[in-house]
DNA sequence: TTGTTTCTTGCATGAACAGGCAAAACATGC
DNA sequence: GCATGTTTTGCCTGTTCATGCAAGAAACAA
């Protein structure tokens, strides 16, 4: 049996049964499990599914949350940015929070005695913060964009001028030291631009994989970044381009 | 069995009924207790559900109350209402949904094949309506209030001006035959008041005990509902009152 | 309060895993 | 045909992960 057909029966599988076991295509093929899992993992690594202990399931679409796409891995980094994150915040303070899943990460983050006031335009967010009995929380309501699971378009960025903030935690973007803040799609690019023109300070905490990367609509310039929170294995380079434009590092 | 698949199993149920049981998962999935746990744990963390004593309800907002103060049959009461409820819905039809726990339960049995458009200042009928693709959502933003659900204040009003429904699903009132429809709290009644007017029709889903009690804020006259949705068991009394008044009474 | 249920933590076990290695299958050049 | 290099595959080794069990802590109920 050629490696490109069990490619396929395995794509196959995976559409129609929502998962494969890895012994169970073993059995199936006639082959080692060993080799089953260098299958798997070429195609996690083409991005054609996604690895799961004892097996895979489905990426994109197929995964109803987006959320659920992200490894365990992921949300203990996420976790630590998080908490980094929030030491940097004071208590009265105003915030924008903007959309992502390390936004998400911070807002859980938010201890219950603090006491803030924070706009946001990401659902996710939001319902983080409903349960904090100190925050007092403004939607920014406007078109849903479930890719991105935040309002867009003019009613947001009208809420958005008539408010103001001591920081806005910029999410979910690329970041380049001379392309600056990147953004994946137009109307939340524009969005993101209002909230940070209209706040005193930008946080970004990003994991490693969104650093040196870029998209496409320009939102911030590398020096507009107060606070940048990073990973501990963060490439020093890069940082200390930052650095050198004003940014403010931290390491979660 | 995979551990992703028993996260994927746990949140549709945690969104088909509201609420989940460690001990129910864990001999529905043929696992230890210990296991679900971890599940719920790891879920918990990644922000997709919130851990309560016994089991997990959902995040954000349904968790307002702890799991204790719902009862089971006041959740299967109003999963059937919302089944009535939601009979009513056309293809293609564009809705105002307001807050509580009812109108919660009607958005989260809308069929994911049906097109909608749907406004809402309550964010656990948005989270609720994230994973229907082709439902486009509209978020009313505003001030939230934690203890409604929802957002109000002048941001909201002026969101729903520019709005106009087919239906509008009015919920977390009380409803008497003279008073009409009323609300606890002025902000939320002059919400209301707004989706009632840019509205075509209102629909009404309350348990027996939501019948025959007022608020201090009245929201709309009883002969302004088209649709009424009740439990079976509710007095024929009251029923009739309405029906006199032109109000369609739908039994769930 | 007392008693019961549920939860967390630590630990042991077995399954699943990645990487290295060597044999087999295959292709390529002479 | 033979030699060479590449790819694929299976096996081995140590490591990581998921799970269940047990003990103590915490939350709930009476």
């Amino acid at each position: 049996m050629l490696t490109e057909e069990r490619h396929q029966l395995i794509r196959d599988r995976l559409a129609a049964d929502g998962k494969v076991l890895a012994g169970e295509l073993a059995s199936r093929f006639g082959v080692s499990e060993d080799t089953v899992r260098r299958d798997l993992r070429e195609l996690a690594k083409a991005g054609q599914l996604r690895r799961v202990y004892g097996g895979a399931v489905p990426s994109g679409p197929f995964a109803a949350a987006p959320l659920s796409q992200r490894s365990r891995h992921a949300v203990e980094e996420k976790t630590r940015l998080a908490k980094a994150a929030v030491a940097l915040l004071g208590a009265g303070q105003s915030l924008f929070i903007d959309g992502g899943t390390t936004n998400e990460a911070i807002a859980r983050a938010i201890p219950r005695d603090m006491e803030l006031t924070v706009a946001t335009n990401s659902l996710g967010v939001a319902s983080a913060l409903t349960d904090l009995p100190l925050v007092e929380l403004i939607v920014l309501g406007g078109r849903y964009m479930p890719d991105l699971g935040t309002c867009v378009g003019t009613d947001t960025l009208a809420a958005v001028a008539q408010l103001g903030a001591d920081l806005f935690f910029l999410g979910s973007c690329g970041l380049d030291i001379t392309r600056g803040v990147t953004a994946f799609d137009s109307a939340e690019a524009e969005v993101k631009r209002a909230m940070a023109r209209n706040s005193a300070g930008i946080v970004i905490a990003v994991t490693n994989d969104k650093l040196a990367t870029a998209a496409p609509y320009r939102v911030a310039e590398a020096d507009a970044i107060r606070h940048l929170v990073v990973e501990r294995s963060a490439p020093p380079a890069t940082l200390a381009d930052f650095q050198s434009r004003g940014v403010q590092v931290h390491f979660a």
